[in-house]
DNA sequence: GGAATACTGAAGTAACCGCTTAAGGATTAA
DNA sequence: TTAATCCTTAAGCGGTTACTTCAGTATTCC
């Protein structure tokens, strides 16, 4: 697998910040409306959505309208591209020790 | 393992730069001093000083002065803090899921 | 000693970020 | 149909960031 620097550049600024980090592991949980989400957080509503929004635009949310209520839920594929990069860090450090 | 927030912001916002991350890659592969690295770079030997002084500041890179030379190296556990932290979040999708 | 090399620090700057407030639109409930 | 709920957008602001240039120090080589 060969990830681009743009894709890994949008993923680590997306859960560079902790709140919008924390959403992220919230919707790990399970899928939550914007509202509910916010509840548990110190911020407003309205920075809330633009961090969905922010994770949404970088593919790690998805999310739905129905009536009023946007239902947001994650989208897996980020962390299995995150994993994949920190194994082949961790297989390069183990390659140049082992040649050291 | 019960991570801080705190450090995976570091641990974030450190590879969140690309060229900051493209010093962490290079170091994966073995040591090098600043200039070397610098050398593979679009970026004036200054600014990547100064992202291998916030690598180090981070915790993800340990260098060594030794005569007028700086060695650089990578620290591991900032990639295992951050495997840990992928692979929580794939339990948490993946449980969440099954209660579906 | 003098020149080249390798790094270091300071200052300045342009761009970006996360946040708030304020105002508004759309949907649902009473 | 009115009121409450849920989201959405725009504007603005203070702080941070990545970068450059420039001037410097310490070390090694000749």
């Amino acid at each position: 697998m060969l990830i681009k620097p743009s894709t890994l550049d949008a993923i680590f600024k997306a859960l560079a910040d902790r709140n919008r980090r924390a959403i992220f592991e919230a919707l790990c949980h399970g899928p939550a409306p914007v509202t509910e989400i916010a509840e548990l957080m110190p911020i407003t509503l309205s920075a809330v959505l633009q961090h969905v929004q922010v994770l949404e635009a970088k593919g790690l949310v998805h999310s739905d309208k129905v009536g009023r209520l946007r239902t947001c839920r994650v989208e897996t594929e980020a962390l299995g591209i995150l994993r994949y990069w920190v194994e082949a860090r961790q297989r390069d450090f183990r390659r140049a020790e082992r040649r050291r």
